[in-house]
DNA sequence: ATCCCTCGAGTTCA
DNA sequence: CTCGAGGGAT
């Protein structure tokens, strides 16, 4: 108990710090998704020890108290803030807790069939753009006086900024039927867009200052400059969506202030909606979480309101913010969670990779147990220790990464992470090389299993049916021990084994069989030369194959033995400079690795000459695709692609001629718009192989 | 000597 | 997908 108690003290002292760092100066140093896991955290401590819940806790405080430098306003009726949600689950609670609390069914079962929808929609759904809230009160239709929101009671008065803000009008006029009550407190957001961020950012950094951390950030700051002519010169926006004051009894609905609004002359965000269900709400929210990229602000997520008037008010407020609204946020692309521990992996280079075993945690839609650390240079930097509070993302990435440790929320007993001696596999000696700690046992057994993986992958030989797992077997009952048994096996060694009967046995000697043929590009590349990836060894297989006849291995005359190819001959290639050469030589050099290749030529292993580029119409584009593509797999476009004569490459570049995008388009499309790059869509690109058939 | 471009290598979850 | 580093151009 003391334990949680402790580490509830510490969240409060953190949250209280950064909450004021974000509402009074405007410089949050974590983002808006670190500080709601923070809090999230200490609510759910707070309910499990509801004793030690008391009103100087920040999970019932409402933002933060204002800065000196204006002057303070009150705010005529409180301005609250929005419980969040952050999953159907919670939604569908919130609309329990809502109809309890009223007694009332807020969804009728009628009401949700669409064919009935002429009664009042019961939900109101609006963006939830990332910017600040005020208030706007206006007489006999003029703007008197603007205020942010402050600690929800007391907030600033920034009159004469908001003046100049032109999505806020400053007399209102009555364009419909509904006259302009003398006295109106409207309530509105004020954001800045993406664009405008970038744009001021790079005049910012030309003035070496400091950026903006995000669009939030710079709409607040540029709301409270002194001087209204600095505020001015930057394009904030507005879009107003409430009414705090009394109005007409005829208004019932938030549908209805929104068309209030809009005929006084305010300025609405048309993509505000209705929803008669939770499931129109959810469907709507997972629209806009894939829209978002595509809107001119940054939005987090939806408020759903009551949309009933009556009921809103009867609902109350809960702690700081009413029962009858809720933010229905996008996924986190990034939490807080704690390091249990650090292992320490080692890869077929025999390079010393520590990964963080997390305690797991839900980022952006998925629970990530581990996060790589990448080296020890990084440890080093994040200055990261077992049992540490740390922040993982996932922005845009599908790998998770740890980008920051809270060091404020250590307790003393977080454990530095120890630099490895020597190789947590086998106890070798390891070296340093650069910013790698490497094992120095070539055959080491984690280097070995990651080598024979390498070398049946797509890409190198090819076998299917022989994954990591079959391996990890096969080294086990010692069936294997280096890549070229792997050809000498057959079905009586397999089919013994447990789950492995004599019809997946011979399937998979067939594979093997069939895998014996294979081009010296491929070949070249399976070997696991340091430095030879596929594209050097392409580069190599096509210079040896100028004068050399074919299938036997031994013709590769690099090494101890080689002549042909001295490490002059090598860096004669382009791509291939002395550090590429001296691996190549320095591998085939290797005693070990000659006996390997000798073992290989007598298992029957056969080169085969890489095929020629084909011609056909795509001959001479080079061809790179982004995103999932709807008819085939991407090693099977690639195959279309280079069978009519294309080139195809994973990545980007100046000689990129065309890029080829599928749903969920990664950053590659960007960069290809950036370079002015031919986009094809999966469709365009299926007619281009048509018309190359006819 | 310096910059820019490209390749290699490592890695997560469902 | 991103980082680091090798290779080549300037």
């Amino acid at each position: 108990m003391s334990a949680s108690l402790d580490r509830i003290e510490k969240l409060r002292k953190l949250i209280a710090y950064h909450r004021a760092l974000y509402y009074l100066f405007d410089d949050p140093q974590i983002s808006d998704a670190t500080f709601d896991s923070l809090i999230r955290e200490l609510e759910l401590l707070e309910k499990q020890n509801p004793h030690l819940v008391h009103t100087s806790s920040p999970t019932q405080q409402v933002g933060a108290k204002p800065l000196e430098t204006f002057v303070k306003a009150e705010h005529a009726f409180p301005m609250f803030s929005f419980t969040d949600a952050f999953s159907r689950d919670e939604m569908q609670a919130w609309l329990e807790r809502v109809e309890k609390y009223l007694h009332k069914k807020i969804l009728n079962s009628k009401a949700s069939q669409p064919s009935e929808k002429k009664e009042a929609a019961p939900f109101y759904c609006e963006l939830k753009i990332d910017g600040l809230a005020i208030d706007l009160i206006y007489k006999n239709g003029l703007l008197v006086q603007a205020i942010t929101r402050g600690d929800g009671l007391v907030g600033e008065d920034v009159t004469q900024n908001v003046r100049t803000i032109a999505d806020i009008p400053q007399k209102l006029e009555q364009l419909g039927e509904w006259p302009i009550p003398e006295y109106l407190v409207i309530r509105g957001e004020v954001f800045i867009s993406k664009q405008e961020l970038a744009r001021i950012n790079m005049q910012q950094e030309a003035e070496g200052k400091k950026p903006y951390a995000n669009t939030r950030n710079l709409a607040a700051g540029s709301l409270r400059q002194l001087d209204p002519a600095i505020t001015a010169s930057r394009k904030l926006m507005s879009f107003q969506y409430d009414i705090a004051s009394s109005v007409s009894k005829s208004i019932t609905t938030h549908e209805q202030y929104h068309q209030l609004l809009a005929s006084w002359g305010c300025t609405i965000n048309p993509h505000n909606a209705v929803a008669y269900s939770l499931d129109e709400i959810y469907a709507l929210q997972a629209a806009w979480e894939k829209k978002r990229e595509a809107l001119p602000y940054e939005i987090d997520g939806l408020v759903i309101l009551l949309n009933n008037n009556d009921l809103f008010v009867r609902a109350g407020v809960v702690g700081r913010a009413p029962r009858g609204a809720i933010a229905y946020k996008f996924l986190a692309l990034e939490a807080t969670t704690i390091i249990r521990a650090v292992h320490v992996q080692v890869g077929r280079t025999g390079v010393l990779t520590p990964v963080a075993e997390l305690q797991p945690v839900a980022v952006g839609g998925v629970t990530i147990s581990h996060a790589t650390l990448h080296n020890f240079d990084e440890i080093e930097r994040l200055g990261v220790r077992i049992g540490d509070t740390v922040v993982v993302t996932r922005s845009g990435d599908v790998i998770p990464k740890i980008t920051a440790v809270i060091t404020d929320l250590r307790s003393g007993k977080e454990k530095k992470i120890a630099i490895p001696t020597q190789c947590p596999i086998d106890g070798s000696a390891v070296t340093r090389d650069g910013v790698f700690i490497k094992c120095t046992n070539k055959k080491c057994g984690a280097r070995n299993r990651n080598h024979i993986i390498h070398f049946v992958s797509r890409g190198a030989f090819n076998i299917k049916g022989l994954g990591k797992k079959v391996v990890d077997r096969f080294l086990d009952e010692g069936l294997i021990g280096d890549i070229a048994d792997i050809f000498t096996l057959d079905t009586s060694d397999i089919s013994v084994l447990e789950r492995f009967g004599e019809k997946s046995a011979t399937n998979l000697i067939e594979e093997i069989n069939r895998a014996k043929y294979i081009t010296l590009s491929r070949f070249l590349y399976a070997l696991g030369i340091p430095q030879v990836g596929e594209e050097t060894a392409d580069i190599l297989a096509r210079r040896m194959e100028k004068d050399l006849s074919f299938k036997k291995i031994s013709i590769i005359d690099v090494g101890e033995q080689g002549k042909k190819y001295s490490l002059e001959v090598l860096q004669e290639l382009s791509d291939i400079g002395p550090k590429v050469a001296e691996s190549i030589f320095e591998w085939f050099h290797d005693s070990h690795n000659q006996t390997v290749l000798k073992k290989l030529e007598n298992a029957g292993v056969i080169l085969e000459k890489t095929k020629q580029k084909k011609q056909g119409v795509l001959s001479g584009k080079t061809f790179c695709i982004t995103g999932t593509l709807a008819t085939m797999s991407r090693p099977h476009a690639k195959e279309l692609l280079e069978n009519a004569g294309g080139i195809f490459h994973a990545t980007i570049t100046k000689q990129t001629n065309v890029v080829i995008v599928g749903e969920n388009a990664g950053s590659k499309l960007l960069q290809a718009q950036k370079l002015g790059i031919e986009v094809w869509t999966e469709d365009v690109f299926l007619k281009k192989l048509q018309a190359s058939e006819i």
